[in-house]
RNA sequence: GGAUGGGUUCCCGAGUGGCCAAAGGGAGCAGACUGUAAAUCUGCCGUCGCAGACUUCGGUGGUUCGAAUCCACCCCCAUCCA
């Protein structure tokens, strides 16, 4: 099967340049292409997974993949897709982003020889100079044109600075740089990219007098529309300092019915067929469905051995497993307890509560148990002797459990 | 540079001297119902050992018994004019 056609199939295209001409052009010979990732923040989350799995079936169709971050195009700041001006970032938390961020790349595609690489671009940007871009490369943009990019039509309407508005010559100069030092014709990216990459590929279209194409993803949502992207609250991110490999899990076992079966096509390597029969359950069974979408995408991001140790928690606490070895924890000691020992404080320390505040009204609101008994007294105390061997379960609600462990 | 309109709690957005921790909506969390789903209904939704107190309405000062609301200066944004 064509490449493109198991993208499209597996739900990844959004939109695309010169098809024709780029289902041959991946049909002659291994093709470079690129995806680039702004280090807005120090860890990639599941909005960046979609053009990762794309990478990744493109590198296994025999292309090879140059994963490029974003280290001077940060300086500037995307305004695709805001509506605001975003706060500008310093030099050091750019220069740190791109660290944790090329560190996690370099596990999700195969870096072997010659297989892929890494690119910055703070190398060429940073040291540009202003009158050379503008002649060479400013001359050939046209603001009219610029002007009618839906990305742009937005904030015309909100406001846009002269700073955010070259974005799009910085990134399509990527393009360029690319194509010229590594033959890259191809940029993959999210949908909120197109007009940015069309305008890099017809910059190399002008200036080279060749092809080179762009194909965008579709940005990942849930059924209602909602986006989870990084800007977002409660952004799903791949590193489990930021996000538990437990919650990860929690969060796919929990998609809505609608969303499992072209989460299945996006996130997993699984074959269609599985996807499509997976997809296809329906009432409880399609819980199965959930569970193997929860795993498969949890085994990818944090590996075999965590991905078994959320299922097993969720084993445990959900479908009367007796594992509660796996189960969140939190240590605590007789000192701390006997310095304080609220249940509303231990709630609020281990995580499950934000607040002592909220904990109390969570308790008020009778959504707090600990162990099998429903507490409802805002002053309620844990005593150490309640901690057994296996720790104390205390949950808010159905589905925030901890354990609290006497260390 | 000038004129006008603005900057409010996670987001949108009301509030123009005390009744304001601040309407309404969204998001989020919880309860009921379920399948760890969706939809629906209900409650919560600044912090604190919750009595009461403390912090918050772009910033800094000021007027006042009392300021998100009035005054001064400053910063930022939008629209129109240059």
């Amino acid at each position: 099967m064509h490449i493109l056609d198991t993208l499209k199939e597996r739900g990844f295209v959004a939109q695309v340049t010169f098809e024709e001409d780029l289902y041959k052009a991946l049909e002659k010979e291994p093709m470079t292409f690129y995806v680039g990732f702004d280090p807005t923040a120090d860890s990639l989350h599941v909005g960046h997974y979609i053009p990762i799995m794309a990478m990744a079936h493109l590198q296994r169709a025999g292309h090879r993949p140059i994963a490029l971050c974003g280290g001077g195009t940060a300086m500037i700041g995307d305004p695709s897709g805001k509506t605001d001006l975003r706060k500008m970032m310093t030099k050091e938390t750019i220069a740190e982003n791109v660290r944790g961020i090329q560190k996690q790349l370099s596990r999700f595609l195969d870096f072997g020889e010659g297989k892929a690489m890494m690119a910055n671009n703070a190398d060429w940007l940073l040291d540009l100079n202003y009158v050379d871009f503008l002649r060479d490369i400013g001359a050939l943009f046209s603001v009219n044109r610029m002007l009618t990019a839906e990305c742009y039509k937005r904030r015309l309407e909100t406001g846009l600075t002269f700073l955010e508005f070259n974005y799009m010559l910085m990134q399509s100069y990527d393009f360029l740089q690319l194509f010229k030092n590594q033959g890259c014709r191809l940029q993959l990216g999210g949908d909120d990219q197109w007009s940015n990459m069309l305008s890099g590929a017809d910059l190399i279209r002008r200036k080279e007098r060749e092809d080179a194409f762009a194909l965008t993803c579709k940005l990942i949502m849930t059924h209602d529309g909602k986006k989870m992207g990084k800007t977002e609250a409660g952004a799903l991110w791949l590193d489990k300092e930021r996000t538990s490999p437990y919650e990860f899990y929690q969060y796919w076992r929990n998609v809505g019915d609608p969303d499992v079966e072209r989460f299945l096509g996006l996130l997993t390597f699984l074959p269609m067929d599985e996807v499509r029969r997976l997809g296809a359950l329906k009432d409880q069974e399609i819980n199965e469905a959930k569970r193997v979408l929860a795993f498969e995408v949890t085994r990818m991001i944090h590996g075999e051995e965590e991905a078994q140790r959320a299922a097993d928690a969720a084993q445990a606490l959900f479908a009367g497993g007796t594992d509660m070895g796996n189960v969140p924890s939190f240590d605590v000691n007789t000192a701390m307890l006997a310095e304080d020992n609220r249940l509303t404080s231990l709630l609020a320390e281990c995580g499950l509560c934000t607040s002592r505040g909220e904990a109390r009204k969570m308790v008020q609101a009778g959504a707090v148990l600990v162990g099998e008994d429903k507490i409802t007294d805002i002053d309620a105390r844990i005593e150490a002797s309640q901690i057994g061997a296996d720790g104390l379960l205390l949950r808010k609600g159905k589905k925030n459990y901890c354990r609290l462990i006497l260390k």
